[in-house]
DNA sequence: TGAATTTTTGACTTCGTGGTCAAGAATTGA
DNA sequence: TCAATTCTTGACCACGAAGTCAAAAATTCA
């Protein structure tokens, strides 16, 4: 009955996700993103409600997707503390080849701060999965005598959660590899039992 | 000779650093700063060659004034780990009346991330300071038995300055006062002697 | 084939902002 | 008092960006 959409639309919200990741919601422009998408302004339109809109759906895209890789990076590993340090390592890996952009929820967190009801739902949303999957682990870390017990499990969740956003920081004002290494390393060692008892 | 400036360039300074600190650099229009300063543009301008210039300076007081701050906190204490509890306790203190702005260092590294060579000078700058004031502070702790051996000073120094940063990001995005400060407690409780050995 | 409908396209409008200009005001020293 | 100098003020300019409009293109169903 009608003419076709000719461009993918989740191709073109994981596009402008990526560019939203690297140079944040203000200083992204129309061209911006269709230069990338390859999709004009007003077809971006058809599908969106506005530039925000969009970088709502892709706030959203971008946490679920990180949900999901935790999950996946945490269910291939048996033992919990080699869990934690795949987690810990996936912190690290992106920063390689690419500039480091750090972690798109909390560079929108510190962009819009805490008035902004909609961002900060997904930051709250991220903040919280994150922490119930590293509470998980660390529970089974602690039954199995590996992680100490002085800290209840939801303590250290918190307080790792709280690491691995000071690591995301550090990649994006530049710290090197090694120097965030060397902090999650400290920040793991510092709760396994063989240290803390 | 000529006419005498009306308004104090220092005070104008401050009062930009605070807007600068609660909108961020980009947000922050001329027409913001003229409102606080009561400064009209042309006036600023023949002090600060852009808002750029103008926003460097600030960045730098802001840092220097940081680490003023924390010498003199850490100072009126007489043992480490109150020393360490003093810094923590710094970082949750501004949060109370007004609106949440976390820290002008940090936000500014997320805002021009790490390709803008002048910022990352402040922010660089800033780490290192503050990663020195700890590691002083917990070399003590150490020798003292106070804080656990286990990790070298310069390691937890980082370690601990890292959590701030964290600390500082949770602020900005919202939490409240009793989060951040479990947080806080939790990482100092890591590293001290009685729980690490 | 053609009417209906929706997408695509690019031009247009509006607005905020950083930065500039030039005229006027104030102060000092001769 | 007057010249020289520098600050102050508000108008002005140029530019980029978000969002709108209307014409053209493409597709489906009758």
């Amino acid at each position: 009955m009608s003419r076709p959409r000719e461009f993918d639309v989740d191709r073109a919200l994981h596009q402008s996700m990526e560019v939203f990741w690297t140079k944040g919601f203000k200083s992204t422009s129309y061209e911006d993103l269709t230069r990338t998408t390859q999709v004009k302004k007003q077809s971006l339109y058809c599908v969106f409600k506005d530039k925000r809109d969009l970088f709502l759906k892709a706030l959203a895209l971008y946490r679920e997707q990180s949900i999901v890789m935790l999950e996946e990076l945490a269910s291939r590993e048996v033992s919990p503390l080699k869990k934690l340090e795949a987690i810990c390592d996936a912190t690290l890996y992106q920063n390689e080849e690419t500039m480091p952009r750090g972690c798109l929820i909390l560079n929108s967190a510190l962009e819009f701060g805490y008035d902004d009801r909609e961002v900060n739902r997904e930051v709250t949303l991220m903040f919280d999965q994150v922490e119930r999957i590293l509470e998980r682990i660390i529970r089974d870390g602690q039954e199995q005598g590996l992680i100490t017990e002085r800290q209840t499990g939801k303590e250290l969740a918190v307080y790792l959660n709280n690491v691995l956003s000071g690591a995301k920081v550090m990649e994006k004002s530049g710290a090197s590899r090694e120097q965030i290494e060397a902090v999650l390393c400290t920040s793991l060692a510092l709760m396994t039992s063989e240290n803390a008892g």
